[in-house]
DNA sequence: CAAAAATATATTGTGCACGACTAAATCGTG
DNA sequence: CACGATTTAGTCGTGCACAATATATTTTTG
């Protein structure tokens, strides 16, 4: 009866901070802020505007849930973030008429005219990553994965 | 001339939110957050303050700078947190006689003490993973690259 | 040795990120 | 139809994360 259901041990040395999984994600995730602040910054953006931004470049106006679901973001993040995009002259926000609870957002002129800089903006940060197309998209599959797990349960 | 050095057209179909490596490293992030913080709620711990504790449960007390250096972050993030972890009663902070500039962070026998709780909380995200110890691996490394590169300029 | 440069930490202000809560609108079922 | 449950946004409090700045302490140099 040595085996315990858990708590079975781990050795010290893969205890070490920079051999966790964890941790690698961690500070990728800083890295990349890091990388695309200096170009965001020249279009008044910061990374998780950005992300809002392309959602809807790519998909045009929607409900402030529906966005959220995309980024896996919540109303507490989202509302001060879209207020500060909407102060910006970037986006509108109105309530459905359909459904009152809803606020639908939608690109303003501004905002609409601002996705041609996409290319400029993924083409750097490309360059940054230093990796081709194959090894950029089997990265991201397998990080795909590893999120569908940890959200799982 | 139909060539141009920067702004290579980037297809549409790689513009989507779930085609972008950044994305899904940042929601990656966000999603190992989440996995943690029910175990790390139990230790009272949050997830960078765990950071924290791992290197000095590895390497001992040492000057908030050489913390940052590992963790890569810097005295604006990590004082107020080291402030928070004292304040806890699990480290302890002094100045260093040899240099004042510098502040030397220790553990106190309580915070050496939850060492011990590494197994069950390693444990527990391992298997939140879904990963098993060759893919974490090979996942690790891809992202410690990846990592260096974007560092890297 | 004194002034200047470099180093280490702390503070402040802005913007996420999230849990807990509130308010308003809609839906469902008796 | 009515009223309780659900859905959608927003607000508030806490804790990162980071740029910019401040302060104190070496270290370097003229």
């Amino acid at each position: 009866m040595t085996d315990k259901v858990e708590g079975r041990d781990i050795p010290d040395e893969e205890k070490r901070l920079d051999r966790q999984l964890c941790f690698a994600v961690y500070a990728t995730a800083h890295a990349f802020n890091r990388a695309y602040k200096p170009i965001l910054d020249r279009v008044g953006l910061t990374y998780p505007q950005y992300l809002v931004m392309l959602v809807l470049w790519e998909k045009g106006c929607q409900p402030v849930k529906i966005i959220g679901e995309q980024l896996d973001l919540d109303s507490g993040t989202l509302s001060p973030l879209l207020k500060r995009l909407e102060q910006a002259g970037l986006i509108g926000r109105v309530r459905d008429p359909k459904d009152e609870r809803q606020v639908i957002v939608s690109l303003t002129e501004k905002g609409a005219g601002m996705k041609c800089q996409i290319n400029t903006i993924m083409s750097a940060i490309g360059d940054a990553t230093g990796c081709d197309m194959e090894e950029m998209a089997g990265l991201r599959d397998r990080l795909q994965r590893l999120r569908s797990n940890l959200t799982a349960e």
